[in-house]
DNA sequence: TCTTATATGAGAATAATTCTCCTTTAAGAC
DNA sequence: GTCTTAAAGGAGAATTATTCTCATATAAGA
């Protein structure tokens, strides 16, 4: 599905900052920072606002169109990437690796099926590695 | 070991704010931001400065006595739980549950001892478990 | 008790994010 | 195509968590 649907699919307008911010994450990839999709979009829209870029952010966040990243730093980071991934990071590093393993994803969920949470109902989940790149 | 041990055994000086500031993640239980953490060790030390305050956090986490624990809210966590753990969190709720499962933690272990990632050699790792609590 | 490296206090500075308010525009109705 | 209107965007001020600066105080070993 092209960007364009994408916004349609979920019922929001099409506007040309839209359109933008959704394909900066996309082209950026190693999910970028607010500040990282603004200077890329600038480029193109000069005029944009920042405050336009963080309140599409939060729209495509609130409408599973991108996933807000955390980190330990104090700065959010986006990710466009829809496939069902887990995040490889290395403290001291600013990289986080995507890590796809549909092997682990079956395990987990056959995990939790059988091994309920008291008191809690599981949506979904992400692991989040630590270690070091080589 | 007590609060006053746990900081002579990682070689660091002990003084009054760290213990304060020890004692108060560990009272406070689930995750305390900065700022809670900076209101309930006022009521004994009124002077204590939050610049102090971070900058004990940040001497606590570098030495893993403390755990920075990320939110998707522009704001930390800190979680004086030693035991190995993995997080509940439900959207649009501040509470961040813990949540220990030996069984996993084994299960897991056992599967990235198997499955080696390319490029990257793993330290631990963290479950973000997302659901809701009922 | 003395010395010294280190920690703290106070408050200014910074930087990511949010807010306000006015203007513009997308999208559906006609 | 034009009109209408709710929603979106622009500009920049405001907010807020966190960091920084630097003078003072103190822990820890000699």
């Amino acid at each position: 599905m092209d960007i364009r649907n994408k916004l349609i699919d979920k019922g929001l307008k099409v506007t040309p900052q839209r359109m933008a911010i959704l394909e900066a994450i996309i082209e950026l990839g190693n999910h970028p920072t607010a500040e990282n999709i603004i200077s890329y979009i600038k480029k193109e829209y000069p005029n944009i606002a920042t405050g336009t870029v963080y309140k599409v952010l939060a729209v495509l966040v609130d409408n599973n169109l991108v996933r807000k990243v955390v980190t330990d730093k104090d700065i959010s980071r986006y990710d466009g990437f829809t496939e069902r991934h887990h995040h490889l990071h290395s403290p001291g590093s600013d990289v986080i690796g995507d890590y796809i393993d549909k092997e682990l994803d079956e395990m987990l969920e056959a995990y939790f099926k059988k091994k309920k949470l008291p008191g809690f109902k599981i949506d979904n989940f992400t692991l989040h590695i630590n270690g070091r790149f080589n």
